[in-house]
DNA sequence: CTGTGTGCAAAGGGTTTGCAAGTAC
DNA sequence: GTACTTGCAAACCCTTTGCACACAG
């Protein structure tokens, strides 16, 4: 699935930024934040540039928002967006204290909670806090 | 478990303001922010004082945090801190999207991940977000 | 008395908004 | 040509820091 068949699906135009952001994402293990994005970028874009994509892109339901401490988001392309008949991706990830990276932990499965009625749900997110293999073996 | 009993198991001096906060969050069903504890203080807070307790008694797992958005951060009291009789919280929340409240799900139970080889894991976060009840009934 | 907690002002820093110029279609 | 996108500056707003005063133990 390229980046330009995905903006069409989504009934977004192909602009590079977007393109850029796909392709980032899509070759990324982690989860980035804005700039981490920005750093990886080809050529120039502006922060602002950048939240406003990510900000639709959410929105669309082609990335996704992990937010995993007070002051900083996230973004993943979801296993949803790649394969074309996965709708729904139980996102588990998994964040390290110490260099503060998010993977996406892909082969895991969560049990499906059971909602108290009235409550519908949207998406879940699974983040579990600890230490990654780089910075245990870095002791 | 009174709040004297809950800070001075933590090393913690007695002051009006924390007892204030623990006692708000004890009888909250929903995780709070700084903002929403300070709107129901007994007296007046700073901000910055709140802030600054929030932090000191979240560092020394007396409370627990909750990011649910990139900008809020809301706190519970976890199931070691609360009274027996009430309804505890795991680290298993609801957040509704439209009134933006944090509610503890209770008796749920959330399937052990593993994790890959060499990772650590010392705290999770089980976030879902959709519409609550009230928001449903009130379309 | 000593170390910690509190309040006020100000700074920090990620994110958003306003607006003019540029681009997709 | 029209509607959406981009870039720059500035605003926003949650949170933190600095410092003088107040309070717990």
């Amino acid at each position: 699935m390229y980046p330009e068949e995905l903006l069409k699906e989504h009934g977004l135009r192909l602009t590079k930024v977007r393109k850029n952001i796909i392709n980032i994402l899509a070759n990324s293990q982690l989860a980035l934040s804005m700039a981490e994005i920005k750093e990886q970028f080809k050529g120039h874009c502006d922060r602002v540039t950048l939240y406003r994509n990510l900000k639709v892109l959410t929105s669309k339901g082609l990335l996704h928002q992990v937010v995993v401490d007070s002051r900083v988001s996230k973004f993943v392309l979801p296993e949803s967006s790649l394969i074309k008949n996965m709708n729904y991706c139980e996102h588990v990830h998994f964040r390290c204290i110490r260099c503060k990276k998010v993977r996406c932990l892909t082969d895991q499965k969560i049990a499906s909670v059971k909602l108290p009625a009235g409550f519908t749900k949207l998406e879940s997110t699974y983040v579990i806090q600890g230490i990654c293999d780089e910075c245990n073996n870095s002791d």
